[in-house]
DNA sequence: TTCGTCATGTAAGAAGTTACATGATTAA
DNA sequence: TTAATCATGTAACTTCTTACATGACGAA
């Protein structure tokens, strides 16, 4: 982000993240960044100086080196880019019904396709404001991006919710009246097993 | 996953996660695994004891006790469901494109979508092979939430690969042929100001 | 006999959060 | 004058990974 060339403080990179990055790779603490920029400045890529911020304030700004835009460069350019990583907590629960109700399962998606359609209008927002900057050319196609995501985000939490629905109509009007059938994790082991056959074949 | 009643060791959860929870909640490592089980133990949530595996091998199964079922209907019940958590390097580094070429940039999403290819179709085959135990339906229906993001990240992918091209195409082809525009950081909070004023009308 | 898998565990450290402390400015 | 925002920073702690150590079994 100090790439971008303009003398930034950790509170204006905070909240930048908050804007734009947040929306495809999350958010660090005020903490976290204060430390960070300490951790960059000494190994060269920055340097800081306090600013004048409006009237006054505390206020401690950073500027990229020419150390620090090689690096940056190198990264771009050459790091391996790893796979992306998701922590779904809504699909978890799902994954766990048979510990919760049907009931508790479909309010639990429906509020989060809401706060999916919330997500997607925010940064539909943010991301139309940022087109008045030519530059911002690359980080407007992230936040399109991230739109689209949220949108594909809440058709597949809608489409969860009718599968579930279908699910425990079906359970509710069959035949088996018994307590909920308990999965076994063992049988995860003869699973796999076959598949292995398969795949050999 | 204790809650599914049959004993395990921390090598079958690893093996399980990998399965199935790490399509839509990441698969711990096994060192984690073993320490958590430890944890739990203290917890009184389960209890172990050394078991005989294939051919007497060194193995520890754990199995639930009724205060571990206890807490994790509370927590499939009433712990507050945490918003996603994403991070994606891929899209990241799409954001920051400009520090890229586009020619890279293409390639990256190119790879990224086929792999999106190579775990849907994984993670079908996987749900497909599950599907034989009723028992597995939730498990099933998270499996196929899976196979349907990954789908949808595919197409994703490809959509922000067309848009490079294109913006690509047009600064290529475009009267301007000085440098790359670089974007400014403070600019965001402008923009933030002006959004604000917007949203309070 | 060698390699891959099964299987458990420890230690060090990276990555990241929360809580707390501090103090100035601005708008209601 | 009070609350919100601006602004930086430290300390304690949680979460999680990597590297390493150990050893048995099964198949080639």
């Amino acid at each position: 982000m100090l790439a971008y060339e303009e003398e930034v403080s950790g509170y204006d990179l905070k909240k930048w993240a908050d804007w734009s990055v947040r929306h495809y790779y999350w958010s660090p603490s005020f903490s976290q960044i204060y430390s960070e920029l300490k951790r960059i400045e000494q190994h060269g890529y920055a340097t800081s100086r306090m600013a004048d911020g409006d009237g006054g304030r505390n206020r401690r700004v950073y500027k990229i080196t020419d150390d620090g835009r090689r690096a940056v460069r190198i990264w771009a350019l050459y790091a391996p880019v790893d796979p992306p990583m998701l922590k779904h907590p809504v699909v978890l629960r799902a994954a766990f019904g048979h510990l919760s109700t049907p009931d508790k399962l479909k309010e639990m998606l429906r509020e989060h396709a809401d706060r999916m359609a919330d997500l997607e209008h925010r940064v539909a927002t943010d991301a139309e404001a940022a087109g008045v900057e030519p530059a911002w050319a690359y980080a407007r196609i992230a936040m399109r991006w991230a739109e689209r995501y949220y949108a594909s985000e809440r058709a597949l939490a809608l489409e969860l919710l009718d599968e579930i629905d279908a699910a425990d109509a079906a359970f509710t009007a069959g035949t088996k009246t018994d307590t909920f059938p308990q999965p076994r994790p063992g049988h995860w082991r003869e699973v796999e097993k076959q598949v292995a056959e398969q795949e050999s074949d």
